[in-house]
DNA sequence: TGCCGGTTAAC
DNA sequence: TTAACCGGC
């Protein structure tokens, strides 16, 4: 049968994936697979919004091999996937009009620009008689679904988590279908290859596969090995860097390789009925996720303005050469620049290191948020348009419920606490590796013969410090106190 | 999901 | 001398 002979009926459904890429617990899949009908699943690979591509660097390595993925998943179920590059809605069009489609399923997303494509294609194909329909599953819940009492959105985290707790379990995830129906003709295809999404040179990536398997399948092994394992130290392992105590799954989740109520509900059932205190930590966790988009739902700008504008004012320093020694690096300080390193090989950096970093640019080298958010934007696998953003402007204080501006981390006593043997320092700053614990996180301050065992010449192997921490601490609370002071 | 400096109390 | 505590940023 011919595309131009299928009856009404056989018209097939478009199936448009985006940060879904996933077969388990996707509702728009599942939609499509109890259609009755064939199923064209489409990627379109959209064009750059604001002046920023959608995806950092880093991030379209992951998509590269993510889409690969799935593809060959879909190949399971007899079915593949379609490649498509430019503007949606026209992208769209044309799709249509080359299956004859008359459906199209998605799953919602809930990023400012993501939202204003999808009312709009959403709208013009409905005007024009086709059946596009919505689903949910990138959140636990909406993020209109929590009010407070007074019916506003929620501005800080506790309220919200109890919230949260209060308003039942997350829906439990849905198996994927077996089988998808194949279209009597699929549509033309780019190649994955033509997209060009890997670095050629330098490849800066080359390390990412040893820490990385991107695609559902490793996704849902790394859930199942975190559960079985460092879930039970979560509590406080999560906070030792060089401890495997964190689930790893964020880059997955990123790109919706594995569904939050998939990961919600793998949670439970581990120690009885009684959620103990790893598994509220961890859920809270995903709950902080939440509390992400919830932010950036009601407050779009949040990736380039200030959700407190008292902090508009800030006197912040444009520093080119300290914000690229802070990108590579280069800070003086280990434990900043073991985690500038970690993300830079990795692409990803732990958590507990992020905000000691975050805190370095913001609060030592008084350099805007901005700056780190769009570098960390480029460079993380795991870069979320909410969480990015939201946890960015937590550290600069400027966020909602965020950490108070005074507030500010001495990066070597965080070393001495968090990597107390150093471990990290010497895993991602190798200069340094031979240099006694005690000064691991302070090599400026070492002696001259235990700097020479270790065989450093500070300024030549491992800078000195770019800025003395007590100077810039009071610098910065100098400078925070210049604001005006309305809350 | 701080740090710092001052005070106090035990030795 | 040092640990514990506290207020201020």
């Amino acid at each position: 049968m011919t595309m131009t002979t299928s009856k009404k009926g056989q018209n097939p459904v478009l199936l448009w994936f985006r940060k879904d890429l996933r077969l388990d617990d996707n509702h728009a899949l599942q939609a499509a697979a109890t259609s009755g009908r064939p199923v064209v699943p489409i990627y379109i690979r959209e064009p750059e919004v604001d002046g920023n591509g959608p995806l950092g660097a880093a991030q379209e390595w992951w998509l590269h091999h993510s889409l690969a993925a799935l593809q060959k998943a879909l190949g399971t179920l007899n079915s593949g996937l379609i490649l498509r590059q430019g503007d949606p809605l026209a992208v769209l069009e044309k799709l249509i009009a080359e299956t004859g489609a008359e459906t199209i399923v998605w799953n919602r997303r809930y990023d400012p620009a993501g939202i204003a494509v999808d009312t709009q294609v959403k709208k013009i194909l409905r005007d024009n008689g086709i059946e596009a329909n919505s689903f949910a599953g990138q959140l636990l819940h909406e993020p209109t679904r929590l009010r407070t009492g007074a019916g506003g959105h929620y501005k800080t985290y506790t309220p919200f988590w109890r919230a949260f707790e209060q308003s039942g379990e997350p829906p439990f995830p849905i198996e994927a279908p077996e089988k998808l129906l194949a279209p009597n003709h699929w549509p033309k295809s780019d190649t994955l290859a033509s997209w060009s999404l890997l670095p050629i040179r330098p490849n800066w990536a080359s390390e990412f596969p040893d820490t990385w398997t991107p695609g559902e399948a490793a996704a849902l092994e790394k859930l199942k090995d975190f559960i079985d394992g460092a879930l039970d130290d979560y509590a406080v392992g999560r906070d030792f860097p060089d401890t495997p105590a964190t689930s790893l799954l964020s880059p997955h989740l990123a790109l919706g390789e594995i569904s939050p109520a998939r990961i919600w509900h793998a949670t439970r059932g581990l120690s009885g009925k009684i959620p103990t205190d790893d598994i509220i930590r961890f859920r809270k966790e995903l709950v902080w996720r939440e509390f992400c988009y919830h932010q950036l739902f009601h407050f779009p700008k949040l990736r380039t303005a200030n959700w407190n504008d008292r902090y508009d004012d800030f006197p912040w320093l444009s520093d080119a050469r300290r914000l690229k020694s802070w990108q590579r690096g280069q800070t003086g300080y280990p434990i900043v620049d073991a985690g500038m390193r970690q993300l830079w090989r990795h692409g990803w950096m732990h958590n507990r290191v992020r905000m000691i970093a975050a805190s370095f640019l913001i609060k030592d080298l008084l350099i805007d948020w901005r700056e780190g958010e769009a570098w960390f934007r480029d460079t993380l696998v795991d870069a979320d348009p909410a969480a990015n953003t939201a946890n960015w402007q937590w550290v600069a204080g400027s966020g909602a419920d965020a950490s108070p501006f005074f507030r500010i981390f001495n990066p070597v006593l965080q070393g001495e606490k968090f990597d107390p043997d150093g471990g990290y320092v010497r895993t991602f700053v190798p200069e340094l590796s031979k240099l006694d614990s005690k000064y691991i996180h302070r090599p400026f301050e070492a002696p001259d013969d235990v700097l020479r065992r270790a065989g450093i010449e500070l300024g030549k192997h491992y800078p000195r410090p770019i800025v003395d921490h007590a100077v810039a601490r009071q610098r910065a609370l100098a400078a925070h106190a210049s604001l005006k002071n309305d809350g």
